[in-house]
This record gives C-alpha cells, structure tokens and sequence, in this order.
DNA sequence: GTGGTCTAGACCACT
DNA sequence: GTGGTCTAGACCACA
C-alpha cells in the first residue's frame, strides 16, 4: 500500500483507489472488517483525518459500512458492484485518453502485449 | 487548442501537454518559432505568466529553446526526442498500470487493442 | 536573509541561495520544517508567489520536500548532498573560469588564498 | 568567441566581455583593428544592434575607439588601463563573495590549486 | 494552518 | 516586438 507524497494526486484519493484495488483483488472479500483508521493512520504516517476522509468516499458509494464501535467492513456485494463501476468508468473515461496516445505515439498492439509478458 | 478550464490539472500543465502534442504531430518541427506568449495569451484568454508557466516546462525538457528578444523556438531534434522519450515512457511507466488496471477489471487487453486499430 | 531589490538576480534566486547557505551552515538540518511560505513573505515582505517559487527550485533539485498541507521540510540527506554537489560544482565548473581571470588580470592566485585563510 | 543564449547575462554584455579578455590576453593590442560589427554579426548569428551596443559600452569606457568608415580599434593604453580597473573590480566586488564560498564549502586552497594544475 | 493556481496590471531588459 | 519579474488580491484543495 504505497503512498507517493509528490503525486499530484491527493493522499485520500491515492488512499481510496489503492483500497478498491486490494477489494477487486479479493484481498478484502463482502463482510471482511477493514483495517482501523488508526492502524492505517500509524503505517503510513499519515493524518487520521485523511485516512477518515478516504474511507467516507468509500461509504459513500456503498463500498464500505461503517459498524459503530466495530469498525469499517466491505459492504454487501461490494466486489461485483466495484467491478461494474469501475468498468464504466474505465471504458468511458480512461480508456479513449489512453487510445490516443498509443495513436499518437504510434506504438504497436504486439509492442504494448509483449512487453507485458517480459514484466509480469 | 482547447482547454479544460474544470480540469484538475492546471492551464499552463494543459498547455504544455498541448504543445508538445503539435510537436509529436509535425504541426511544429524543429527551428520552427512558436507562437509567442502574447498571442497564446490573447488567443485563449489565458494570462500571460500562465502561458509562460508552460513553456517554462517546456524549455526545462529541452524541447523548446528561448532566444533572447526573439521568442521561443522548438528545440534540435525535440520532435524525434520526444517521441522516443515519450514512447519509452509511455511503455515504462504508463502502460503497466494501465495494464493492471486492465486485467484488475476482468478486461481483455487484446480486445481494446484490436478495436484501436479498426478505429483509428 | 538579506534581500538585494535592486541586484541582476531575481528575488525568487536570491531567495533560494540563501536557503541552501542556511542549509549549508547547519541551520536547517534534514528533516527539519522550514519557515512557511507566508512567514518569509511577511518576514520579507515579498509577495507569497515570489517565495513559492524560490521553494519550488529547491523542490526540483530534491533538496527539500513538499508535504502536503503540512510545509517544507529539509529533504533526506539534504544538507551532505547539497555540500557534495556544490563543492564538486564549484571546483569543476567555477573556479576554472574564476582562476582564468586571475590570471589574466596578472594576480596571484596563491596569495589570495592564502590571505583567505588568515581572514577566516 | 562563444555566446551563451540560456545564460541570464545579456548577449552585449557577454560579447563586450570577451572582447575585453581577448585584449587582457593581448589577441588585440593598443592600434589594432577589431572585427566589424558585420562580421561578428554574421559569424555568431547575432543581431547587428546587439553586437553594436557591445562596442558602445568598449567605447564608452574609452577602450575602444570608432574611426568614422574605418571600423574599430583598440584604444590608447587600453590594455594597461584594462587590466587596472578589472583588477580592482574582481578585487573588490567578485572576490569577496568567491571568498565566501569557499569558506562556506570549506574548501582547501590546495585542493583548489590542485584542481587547476590538474587541468590546464 | 499549509501550498497551488490564476488574474490584472505594471515595469524591466533584451533584440 | 520578445520574455522575465513582481505585486496585490482572490480562490481552491489539502491536512
């Protein structure tokens, strides 16, 4: 779970993507318990009101509830529901970017393939 | 030319980005002058430290060369520079993520590839 | 930190090497905060901006950190590299211009030198 | 003869300044004759008014004299006189805050002895 | 509280 | 004509 302080993006938001990415990954399964705030907090050294702030965006899609006194847990469904959303989002926002600069750049489908497989 | 004025990311980043977008099309070639930061400035209603925040960038890169009194010029050998620089980045940096992100999602990276090259 | 408003140099320059001399000295240690922004435009009574952008040089040559919302802090390994880094700037790039005008003006570099040591 | 463009000194006040070592170095003696403002023009791709306004400031400081349709030549005693005011201004205005740095970087003076024997 | 961005308008130096 | 610098004041996002 790395933080870059440097990114322009902010540290709630990195916070928040770097959550839905260990949810999609089944990491935390529906009905898990979340790491606590403070846990977080300590780990990372960074401001519990931050890592508050992440976990409400959370909340607020209906990704995470909030259990009083027991902490954060995955919401019901939260994984298919993530995975569709985040799809959408994909497809539609980030995906046509992404398209036009390999146009642009003119890079290759077999480049961009093959050198997935030597990383990974 | 357009910019997004809602954007998260800031005009004279925008601008930048634009620019060297004219560069890796040809639209500019090397020794070229650039439209001065007056008339950018004018041309988008833009202020003018704004649009000199961009070249600023531009120069720090190397891909643009400022000539005293005169104006700005693209750099020696920036357009094929920066397509290199830009292509290993992309193949480096970007890609990966996207890839992850890609597979995360229950995507085909092989798909949207070959839906690029029918589209564009 | 004295400022020359009416010196060739740019505030915002002034401003940064004068930052790196404290540094230098030992003043400001790594990991140390730095004043903010708006405390050395007050102190100074420089416009905010102008300070910014002495800070940003400092960013780009990784010699202090921004961290958001808390300040600037003296980056990792500051204060050693910075040494390092200038002394090696110094002997490889100004002390060869600065020696050839010695010569050229018929002055001894020796008994300069050796004057420097009996003054500090 | 080598212009800097990225260099925050003007171009007439680099060119006067070789003009000024090359004399030091006595290149140019009391009589000669300089290189016309065309021909510094053309071989260094430099505005003719800028190369103009160098030989101003040469003639302004009684180094250089301009002979109506002869061109330029070096001043009366102006390779003593030269040499003088030079050595007092490095003296009293670059010395000083060469000094400074060295003190600050703590340097050795035979370290910096050394640096130049090492190379020329 | 912190820094980041932008504007409008001024003045300067350089070519 | 060109770009560079600075100001004063505003608004925003972040912690």
């Amino acid at each position: 779970m790395q933080i870059n302080w440097n990114d322009r993006d902010p540290i709630y938001r990195q916070l928040r993507d770097r959550i839905v990415e260990l949810i999609l990954d089944g990491v935390f399964s529906d009905g898990d318990s979340l790491p606590s705030v403070r846990q977080i907090a300590n780990e990372q050294r960074i401001n519990p009101i931050t890592v508050s702030k992440a976990f409400q965006l959370l909340v607020e899609d209906h990704l995470v509830e909030k259990r009083r006194g027991l902490g954060m847990f995955v919401g019901d469904g939260a994984g298919e529901k993530l995975a569709g959303l985040e799809k959408e989002r994909f497809l539609k926002e980030e995906w046509p970017v992404i398209a036009g600069k390999i146009n642009r750049l003119g890079l290759d489908a077999r480049l961009l393939l093959a050198q997935l497989e030597t990383d990974g």
